[in-house]
DNA sequence: GCACTTGTTGTACGAACGTCCAACAAGCAA
DNA sequence: TTGCTTGTTGGACGTTCGTACAACAAGTGC
């Protein structure tokens, strides 16, 4: 780590690796070490200089690139949430084109990893504990909910459930989804994640078959 | 507020109330300002120095009654569960002797005041976020968690459902009624709280009478 | 080679944090 | 009244936080 070389001052400093990285590469590797030090020690450990140490970075860096750890914290729920979506999507492809074995994989899916992870849980809530003060991050989760129940509305709509069910029914099937998520990150040996799965494909099947 | 006097020592303080109170009423008065501190400032300006003065309090006397502040959230998110609770309990009492009617009265209860609140976020995200890093508290949520899961299959088993049934719907419908909650507090303008409850009955009449 | 630009470093700084503790004030027993 | 117990105070202390900034190093163009 070279870091208790710290008390020379700035003047021979050849033991430590001075890197220029592309900005992008930066802001990525910065999100990935933000997203680590948050798995590791919770909401509570998530500070500048933690992220910066996690990144082999110095600490000034990361006010270089993010306005704050809020702006860190917000783009790498937007990392994660991005990584969710492409295996999602990717469960839907190998599903194959049967509009109700691809609603079932967008279930199924979201309870398999790398999704149903408690490591991610730490993302979450430092993200939602932003929502209802920062209100470029409430714009930022209203869109990352209504993108998600569009897609669910989609597939709800490929099997044949007529327009005027498709928002309600969405948004119980993202509750659903969502509460069993939740509460198989916060009590782990309640149920398992195959039994998460399998319990909101049956409510699937209650809720597309009923009717109303 | 008197704190400008704070440049004397500490041989004159007339101005100060000084209040013996008894030690479940003051325990009590500190969850609450922890309560309004969180509701108010959310999860980030939930400090010991805040919550001693939002309850009129030296800070020192935060530390005499919890070991630290997530003992303090420990209990306050107990207490507002506990106000929780018995809000539901009164709803089934109102809604009478019919099974059904106490079934949908259950749901219907968690998404009017006091509960469907998003000051009440603040507390359970604060909560959410030491379930992971602190066994005791993990401990309790599970015992929270089991215990609104236990309720649920009463009525449940009240309604006629067959006990094999029981475990996995009490389980759909609980993530359910919590996914809703969660959503109606970070988005609450992708619907309001009286169409969740809506949701929630009309998911629940799906889910029990579905035959499997 | 030599300026010039700019990503990066390490430290310094003030603010806020949790904890600790000697001093103090109210109630109670005698 | 007097002495004792104990809830309560307010400031001291060391730590950690986010931010700011001058110094430095790797490219880049000339």
């Amino acid at each position: 780590m070279a870091l208790q070389v710290s008390s020379r001052p700035a003047f021979t400093r050849a033991e430590r690796a001075f890197t220029r990285a592309e900005p992008d590469a930066r802001r990525a590797s910065l999100v990935e070490a933000c997203a680590r030090v948050l798995a590791r020690e919770g909401v509570a450990g998530c500070s500048v200089r933690a992220i910066a140490l996690e990144a082999g970075v110095s600490p000034g860096l990361v006010g270089h690139y993010f306005s704050g750890i809020d702006a860190l914290v917000a783009e790498t729920y937007a990392h994660i949430e991005a990584q969710v979506s492409a295996a999602i999507d990717a469960a839907l492809e190998a599903a194959g084109s049967d509009p109700r074995a691809r609603l079932e994989a967008f279930v199924t899916a979201s309870f398999a990893p790398p999704i149903a992870s408690g490591e991610l849980l730490a993302t979450w809530i430092a993200f939602w504990s932003l929502v209802r003060s920062r209100s470029e991050i409430a714009r930022q989760h209203d869109e990352q909910y209504a993108r998600f129940r569009a897609r669910l509305e989609g597939l709800l709509a490929e099997c044949g459930m007529p327009e005027p069910q498709l928002r309600r029914a969405a948004i119980a099937i993202t509750a659903l989804v969502d509460g069993l998520w939740l509460e198989l990150c916060l009590s782990p040996q309640a149920f398992s994640a195959e039994e998460a799965g399998a319990i909101a494909r049956q409510a699937l099947a209650a809720l597309t078959s009923s009717g109303r």
